[in-house]
DNA sequence: GCTTGCGGTATTTTT
DNA sequence: TACCGCAAGC
């Protein structure tokens, strides 16, 4: 009991509660930086060492496998031990395990594989081919959103044709059920399937449910504003009506509807779960006053949200810099120079420069080059997306799973030997004819083949299975090794060159992988299986490096400083073409939201005034977000050789109305800055000598506001640079 | 079967 | 602008 006491101690009153809720359901409605990972790390620690729980009892949810990684990390040092026999992981993995473990029952080959989304995509441009769509009406790419949508909302095939109003929905069931044929015949299920199938085992099976369910007494669920249809699902079958289930998450963060995320599931919990407590963590312990401030500004004017307040604890700051930049180089060279003279007094790890769309980071590494600062890139192209990398994983595929088709197909022909699209058009027929898999039609032999194609079909095969056979005694690590050598595909980057080698050097990391992994205990198959659920979440963060990150890959991370940039009318909120409606603007919001609260101390908002994008050069209106930042907590600046201040830019005022009533264009509203010729009636002027009462000596820096409303930024020796209001702040002129 | 060149198209992406 | 995928030519 003692040490639940001492669990308790180091929480702050929400936290306290959140943690020490008994059982039945429970909602932390966590806001941004108020200790959400804590609360589920105490909350397991605190269910375990007062013995309501023991921890083969325990599942613990998560969106992605570093996540889980950690929370077992810090539970385990809360508790001074393993955590042993429960599940934390991520939905997807839970999925998987059930559907290999009950294969069968789920009505799936004993080894199938797992198609990504390369493998979607080769499967939907051959069904599209096959029924004669043009693109023009369905690409590849949206039949792949529309189906995934689809099955996110629990709808198979079936039930999309039957829900199908319209040529255009009929058609997409159409290719939703040949896609699905398709993934049925190759012996896989896709990302969305591991899900689902797994709640339709549940739902079939009740004795694997009702086992599981007693088993798993304590559910908890981690960012929880991002779950889907099916994963809401999968936690009823698993709790039942009053569960002892805890989620955490904050409907602000919810940035992830484009990929099925239901928000009715954190906003209708109460209702879902009828008697669940709901407990609101208040205390922002990560953001300065007005980086709060400035982020609450934006967020409140969404309207599907609880309204709700955080208080920050994290004490004052300055201000919020918002820059107006003349293009996005200029936009680019703000922000290296601004990191560059924070060099030394801040480690570059504690930067991000933070954007809406990968495209973006081209200007900001250019400039950051140039300053000699060195940066990480997350996201871009990902490791295990690489093409190289695909290749051999492509092998192992094959030699953990022999009938996976759409393995085969990407491995037969790299490097080049010979099987062109005429061979796999000859053993698809044939695999048809016998009613077998790609892979076992390629080990009969077809008559029709020509001799060049049985000898390299021959030959492949041989490799494969030697692999396998290999895979049964030899350390993971090495057969690995082994593949890269006798298949040919180390050979092909033997070169010197840059990519070469930067090539050869992805290949060893995936060898350095297999061999880690088998350490870990897994066989072949499951190191397949981890890194078909892997992504580059994992991406090796560098305390010395700058981190050029888009919006969504920064979630849940902080930093000291963060620069939020490209802050258009169009590119955030982003505009595509198609509808655009109030839940997409909602999104957008919360986007830029979540890029605000990844701030410690320092704020940067940026925009420019033209920008290149895609080739063509689009002028750039400021986004409505910035003007729902509150003027109060903002410092201006623009471009040096800007004319018009940043105001006259900005788009009619949106949904303040205290902005409503401050017109942005009035030219005598305009601030009194470097820029202006009209001197303050009260002769305040930048560079003039002040001095404050508690504050001591200090230079103005920058002159704002009307006569009537003026704020001075000022640059005291002793208290660095502070915001104040002439009238209020007792200041002289020295 | 491989290489080259043209044209079309760009978002976000925990799994 | 830059890249990728596809089709035509070698």
């Amino acid at each position: 009991m003692e040490r639940t006491a001492a669990l308790l101690a180091e929480l702050d009153e929400d936290q306290r509660q959140a943690v020490s809720h008994g059982d039945g359901p429970l909602l932390v409605v966590a806001g941004a930086g108020s200790g959400k990972t804590r609360v589920l790390t105490y909350r397991i620690a605190w269910l375990l060492a007062g013995g309501l729980a023991r921890s083969h009892e325990v599942l613990a949810v998560t969106f992605t496998n570093k996540a889980a990684r950690e929370m077992v990390e810090r539970v385990e040092r809360l508790l001074v031990g393993p955590l042993a026999g429960g599940f934390v992981g991520t939905f997807h993995r839970f999925a998987l395990q059930l559907l290999r473990n009950h294969p069968r029952e789920a009505g799936l080959p004993s080894r199938f594989a797992i198609a990504d989304e390369d493998d979607q995509r080769r499967m939907l441009d051959g069904v599209l081919k096959r029924l004669a769509v043009p693109t023009s009406q369905l690409s590849p790419r949206a039949a792949r959103s529309r189906i995934s949508a689809a099955k996110n909302a629990l709808l198979g095939p079936r039930e999309a044709a039957e829900a199908a109003r319209g040529a255009q929905e009929q058609l997409l069931a159409e290719v939703f059920a040949a896609y699905q044929e398709e993934l049925r015949s190759g012996g896989a299920v896709d990302f969305d399937d591991m899900l689902l199938l797994a709640v339709r085992l549940l739902e079939r099976e009740e004795p694997i449910r009702r086992g599981l369910a007693g088993r798993f007494r304590w559910l908890l669920v981690d960012e929880f504003q991002d779950t889907n249809r099916v994963q809401a699902r999968l936690l009823a079958l698993l709790g039942g009506t009053r569960p002892n289930l805890t989620v955490v998450g904050d409907e602000d963060q919810s940035i992830y509807r484009w990929r099925g995320a239901e928000l009715d599931n954190i906003l209708r919990f109460e209702e879902n779960y009828p008697g669940a407590r709901v407990v609101t963590l208040g205390r922002n312990y990560r953001s300065a006053e007005p980086i709060l401030a400035a982020a609450a500004g934006v967020i409140a004017n969404n309207a599907s949200r609880r309204p709700k307040r955080l208080t920050s604890q994290a004490g004052a700051g300055g201000p919020v810099v918002v820059y107006q930049a003349a293009d996005e180089t200029d936009e680019a060279r703000f922000v290296a120079d601004e990191i560059a003279r924070r060099r030394g007094r801040l480690e570059l790890g504690e930067v991000a420069v933070l954007f809406r769309i990968n495209a973006q980071s081209r200007p900001f590494e250019a400039e950051l080059v140039r300053l000699a600062l060195p940066y990480v890139v997350v996201g871009g192209t990902r490791f295990w997306e690489r093409a190289e990398i695909k290749d051999a994983l492509a092998y192992l595929r094959l030699v953990a799973a022999p009938d996976d088709g759409l393995a085969f197909r990407r491995a037969v022909n790299v490097p080049a030997r010979g099987i062109g699209a005429a061979t796999i058009e000859h053993l698809e027929r044939a695999a048809a004819t016998w009613q077998v898999s790609l892979p076992e039609a390629a080990r009969r032999l077809p008559e029709q083949l020509t001799a060049r194609a049985r000898l390299a079909l021959e030959r492949f095969t041989a490799l494969v299975d030697e692999l396998r056979g290999l895979a049964g005694q030899a350390p993971a690590g090495e057969v690995v090794e082994r593949l890269l050598e006798q298949s040919g595909l180390a050979a092909q980057y033997a070169g010197g060159d840059e990519e070469d080698r930067d090539r050869r050097a992805n290949l060893d990391q995936l060898i350095a992988a297999a061999a880690e992994a088998a350490d870990r205990g897994l066989d072949l198959a499951g190191f397949v299986d981890e890194v078909a659920l892997l992504t580059d979440a994992d991406a090796r963060t560098s305390a010395q490096a700058v981190r050029l990150s888009t919006l969504h890959a920064a979630k849940g991370l902080e930093f000291d400083t963060v620069f939020l940039v490209g802050l258009e009318d169009g590119l955030l909120p982003l505009r595509r073409e198609g509808a655009e409606n109030l839940e997409d603007e909602e999104e957008e919001r919360r986007l830029a939201y979540v890029g605000m609260t990844r701030a410690k101390r320092q704020l940067f908002l940026t925009a420019a005034r033209v920008r290149r994008l895609h080739g063509q050069l689009m002028p750039g209106r400021p986004s409505r977000f910035l003007l729902e930042v509150p003027r109060e907590v903002v410092e201006e600046r623009t471009a040096a050789f800007g004319r018009e201040p940043f105001r006259s830019h900005l788009p009619r005022p949106h949904a303040r109305r205290e902005a409503a009533e401050a017109p942005a264009v009035e030219p005598e509203t305009r601030k009194f800055g470097a820029g202006s010729r009209k001197p303050h009636p009260d002769g305040w002027r930048p560079g003039l000598k002040v001095r404050h009462a508690t504050f001591g000596g200090g230079v103005i820096l920058q002159v704002q506001g009307t006569a009537a409303q003026t704020r001075l930024v000022v640059f005291f020796e002793r208290a660095g640079r502070k915001v104040l209001i002439p009238s209020l702040a007792k200041l002289e002129k020295a």
